[in-house]
DNA sequence: TTGCTCCTCACGTCACGTGAGGTGGC
DNA sequence: TTGCTCCTCACGTCACGTGAGGTGGC
């Protein structure tokens, strides 16, 4: 009654394979955060909040799972920065500072691109959308033309 | 000056590499329209268009090349029905009329399926947008924070 | 004890990438 | 003739899929 799940349960949550995860996890994209006592793999909200990341970056933008790591990792840095400051080392020298501001600068860039990306997705999506519309409205006067030849065709002596 | 392309010209046009198309082709995908007298491929415009068809279905909606190639040969098999139409051969029998419905209905419900594809992925994007966005805000409130503390340590004396 | 899921290799697959060695057109 | 692109194998790669054989918890 754990909140932690195993690999199958995590998979299955995420719409994932197992055999994904593991593989994730070779590449070191998602070490998950707990085992059991038998050596089994224990996935926590954090973890499955990371799955979801990635399958965005990797669904949505057309990410490989080198570039997803280095936006992963600039995050996980910032965020072990967050923890540091949280449990009160929060010394606030110049040097400190200037390191902080350097690693969010870092985050934003990351995130900046990512939602140009988005952005671009977008308007490629949208595109395909009215090109497809288009097809559509041949598509209904196509069909229009066939009742009509076979209205034709069921009474001949109107002719 | 011929409107046909080498195999070069219509992968740098179209955004992918030689070997791509060669392997497409391999797969029954794109056959190109020509063949120069040497052997090499020639690309015409019809052959482009579909190649943006096969990128848009493959990096937008994330389709294998087996499904892609399912959709396309329902549309070319409209095609070729549309070609004999204006050829003449358009003898309003019932049973051809029938038929024309018939491939016609296919091609509607595989136009349909797409579209809510691309419908659902729109709104994947947008979740991850905002996402993004709520990033961004967390992001530039730590911006201001860190400035803050910036001053601070500049001016030790106003304590 | 019986299933079911878990584990680690390890080979297979899909969609190409990348030379290897050779031919063709301005 | 010299580059440059083209050609056809054919092996390599990335992100997994898919058994093979064995262990662990309700």
């Amino acid at each position: 009654v754990s909140e932690h799940l195993t690999i199958g349960q995590a998979a299955e949550a995420a719409g994932v394979t197992p055999r994904t995860l593991r593989y994730w996890e070779q590449l070191g994209l998602l070490p998950p955060s707990h085992r059991s006592s038998g050596g089994s793999r224990r996935y926590g909200p954090d973890d499955l909040a990371r799955v979801e990341r990635v399958r965005q970056l990797q669904e949505l933008l057309g990410h490989d799972l080198q570039q997803i790591a280095d936006v992963l990792h600039a995050e996980d840095r910032l965020s072990e920065l967050r923890a540091a400051w949280f449990a009160g080392d929060d010394r606030e020298t110049a040097e400190e500072i200037a390191r902080r501001e350097r690693l969010l600068g870092e985050a934003v860039a990351i995130n900046d691109a990512v939602r140009a990306q988005v952005d671009a997705r977008r308007r490629a999506l949208d595109a395909f959308a009215a090109e497809l519309e288009e097809k559509a409205e041949r598509y209904r006067a196509e069909a229009r033309r066939l009742r009509a030849a076979r209205r034709r065709a069921a009474a001949p002596t109107a002719s």
